[in-house]
Formats: C-alpha cells, sequence, structure tokens
DNA sequence: AGGGGGATTAAGAAAAGATTAAGATGAAAA
DNA sequence: TTTTCATCTTAATCTTTTCTTAATCCCCCT
C-alpha cells in the first residue's frame, strides 16, 4: 500500500512517516502544496493524506484540484482547527475522512485501514463476444459500439446464450431457462426469439455470432 | 437513500430522524440491538448509524455480526465514550466512521454524505450528468443552468437513480430504497413519481435522461 | 417430389408502462 | 386550534411495447 503525506512541519511528518512505515506502507511525503499535488497527479497512490494549511497550496485546494481530474485516491485530511465549518467543507470537497491534530497514534492508523481496505473494486458484470458487448447491470447490448435496443426477453435470451457461450443449447434448455414454467413447450417461441434477436444482433453486420445446431439447437459463438 | 438508526435513546433517535428526514432520506428505527440486527439483515440499506451501547445487543456485536455474514452496508458508530480504545476497536470491527455525542447536526450530515456517496465514482457531493447537476448538500437540481423545483421525494428518487447512473433499477429496487418500511409494496407509486420526476427533469428538454427499461424498471443515462 | 427441420412474418392478445384526477395526508401559517 | 397549501398515494384509463400463435416460406436431403 502507498501512501502520499502532505505535511509542511517536519517534526510531525517524520512522525507520521515513521508512524506509518512501521506498519510497512510505502511512504511518501511532499513538503509543500504544490509538490504534494504533482506527486499525487502522476503517481498512484492508494490514500493521501493531506496537512489543511500548507505553503504554496493549501490542502483543500489540492483535494478539489485532484476531484476535477477524475482522481479518485481516499483522502485523509489533517488540520489544527477544529471547527465544525471547516470540516464540513473539507468532507463535501471529497475528503473521505478528517482527522484533528493532534491525535493518537493509534487513531491515526484505524482511520488509514479503514480508508484503505475500500478497494471494493465493483466488478463489472458483463460479457464480450467478439464485437457484441452485454452490460448486464444496465441491461445494454452494443455491437460495433452501436446500441442493439433489446426487448426483455430477447436480453434474457442473449443473457443465456452468451452465458453459455460456444455451448449447443437445445430448445428445451433454452425454453426451461428463459421462459417459466407455464410456456407451451411444443410452441416454437424459442425459434421466434431467436429470429427477433438474429434480427437485431446478425442481420447488421456481417459475422453472424447466432449460429443453429441442426438437430440440437443453437449456440452463440465467436467466428 | 435508506438509512437504517438504531439509537435506543427515544430523545435523541427522534431528533436524529427528523434531521435525516428533512434530508428526505428515508428513515428506519430500531430501540434495541437485536431488532436493529433483523432489519439491517433483512432490508437492503444505504447505510446503518449504530449506537455503541444498546440494550439486548450492543452496536459492535451488531456490527461484526454483519460483517461476518458478508453485509458491506457502510456502518457509522455513534457513541458517547469518547475513548482511543473503542474507536479504534470500532473502526477496525468494520465501521466506516465514528461519532462521539454530542455531535453537530451539520457534522452528522456531512458524515452521512461522505458514507453514501458513490464508491466507485469521484467523491464529490454534487453529480453531474450530461448537462443535468445534482447538488447532494443543498438538495438542488439544475438543468442546463434552470433550476428545477423537486419535491422532497422527487428529489430523493432523482438522487437514488443518479447514484447508480446507467444502472437499470427495479421498481423494488427504488421503492426500498427511497421509501421507507410502511410503504405498500404493490402500489404503482414509483411509476407515479418517475412521471412526475419526468415532467421536471425531461419534459421540458430534448434530452431525455431518465430511460424506461421494459421489464425491468428505470435508469437515468446521459445519452 | 416429398419430408423434415428451420426461418420468417403478421396480427391479435397480453402485459407493461404512462398519465391523470381526486382524495388523503401532513406540515406550516394564521 | 383551524386553515391552507404542497405533496403523496390510490386507482382508473389510455398508450405503447412485447409476446405468442399460426400460417407460409425455404432449403437441403434422399
Amino acid at each position: 500500500m502507498r501512501i502520499l503525506l502532505v505535511e509542511d512541519e517536519r517534526k510531525l511528518s517524520q512522525l507520521i512517516e515513521k508512524i506509518l512505515k512501521q506498519q510497512n506502507y510505502a511512504v511518501d511525503v511532499a513538503y509543500d502544496g504544490e509538490s504534494g499535488l504533482q506527486k499525487a497527479l502522476i503517481e498512484e497512490y492508494d490514500l493521501l493524506i493531506l496537512d489543511w494549511t500548507l505553503p504554496e497550496r493549501d490542502g483543500l485546494s489540492i483535494l478539489s484540484t485532484l476531484r476535477e481530474r477524475e482522481k479518485k485516491t481516499p483522502v485523509l485530511m489533517l488540520t489544527s482547527r477544529s471547527g465544525v465549518e471547516d470540516m464540513v467543507t473539507g468532507l463535501d470537497t471529497g475528503a473521505d475522512d478528517y482527522l484533528a491534530k493532534p491525535f493518537a497514534k493509534e487513531v491515526l492508523l484505524a482511520r488509514v485501514r479503514v480508508l484503505l481496505r475500500r478497494p471494493t473494486e465493483v466488478r463489472t458484470s458483463s460479457i464480450t463476444i467478439a464485437d457484441l458487448e452485454i452490460d448486464l447491470k444496465a441491461k445494454i447490448a452494443t455491437r460495433a459500439g452501436q446500441m442493439l435496443n433489446l426487448a426483455p426477453r430477447e436480453f434474457a435470451l442473449l443473457e443465456y446464450l452468451a452465458t453459455h457461450e460456444g455451448e449447443a443449447l437445445s430448445r428445451e434448455d433454452i425454453l426451461s431457462h428463459v421462459w417459466d414454467e407455464f410456456v407451451d413447450p411444443f410452441s416454437n417461441t424459442v425459434d421466434v426469439h431467436i429470429a427477433y434477436l438474429r434480427k437485431k444482433v446478425d442481420r447488421p453486420f456481417s459475422q453472424k455470432l447466432i449460429l443453429t445446431v441442426s438437430g440440437i439447437g443453437y449456440k452463440i459463438a465467436a467466428p
């Protein structure tokens, strides 16, 4: 875990650096706002610890600049001010936490741990087959960057095929996974919906992805 | 945004409930640890506010049980203790923040905003989608610089949609995050409020941002 | 030529969604 | 406390989209 500390008071910065390094964090230190901002922009940190009052450029300014530039790194603001106003401003500008000086070593470390465990990367639940992309969360399918306007059942059908890419699926399989129990098992509704899907997914493009497996059923696969 | 408050002191819980509801949050309240835990396990909350000392089961125990069960809902711990020890314990058990009683209203709200904002996206207290801007702190929405006069529930609905930009949300999802536990789950009230919101957000403009995902629900997205 | 998949299409049925109006509710003002 | 006003919910009606049925077409094989 890599942490950038921006703090101009040498005594304090050395102390914090030592505390963090004892915990095996990789720590970079900047002693003024301008160089702190530069480092934060260039390098990829897991956490920034910013003092509020700094020479050149204060912590709040660094923070808002970073957020404008879409930098999502968690930020812990450090301050000697105890005013409610400042704290609210800091948090609303995009800080994730706020710590008033002086603080106990253990409190600092607990806060750091909270902010570092955050990388709850949201797994983008999407499937890609050749130039076809299926975003399961947004319920959007695109091919060659072009949005396909699929009806609910069409999307469900595509989703089922795509989660079994390359696998030949029987009509019964498809029927039982994409339709509910009340559907007539002798109807040709799967064929019809495959046709609908092809009209949108394959017809406008040269590469066909939805393939017929004669005597069996259908499958989807990159060529 | 739906919040569960677990606090046994009636005076305080009523006060907090009022403060939060003024901000258009949907608030459920539990007055002891056991029922609080049950609610937290069953319902989908965006934030839990837990008092440390509670009858039946204390806040820390609720927290650790939830984390064992893989519930990742953000947690704000409330406490009258100011001890460093307790705070460290709370944070390390999985709390995301910690607030010592007594606290200022504005501080509580700032903390709540931090914990409610989108974990993946840039952390600021406003959301922009195309020319639509939503100020989560001031509870103001503007489009093309023009102020939209949204009713409380309309704003809450827009806020929920916007924090999940691009994602198709089911009516049940929406109902459970924008309304509290006493709403009738079979009513069409979501549809109606979507219509209200559209009248203000989309109708006067050419680009439609609030989209229907047939068979699923709704989503908000830039075109 | 006939038969067995399979593909396609149109039309009506069914489901889902949009819109409104009216009454209920609840908070602020008088 | 009563009145007023904005907001919310219910329920009915209208509109749009989606789904299924069933008829026809197609193509390959023997």
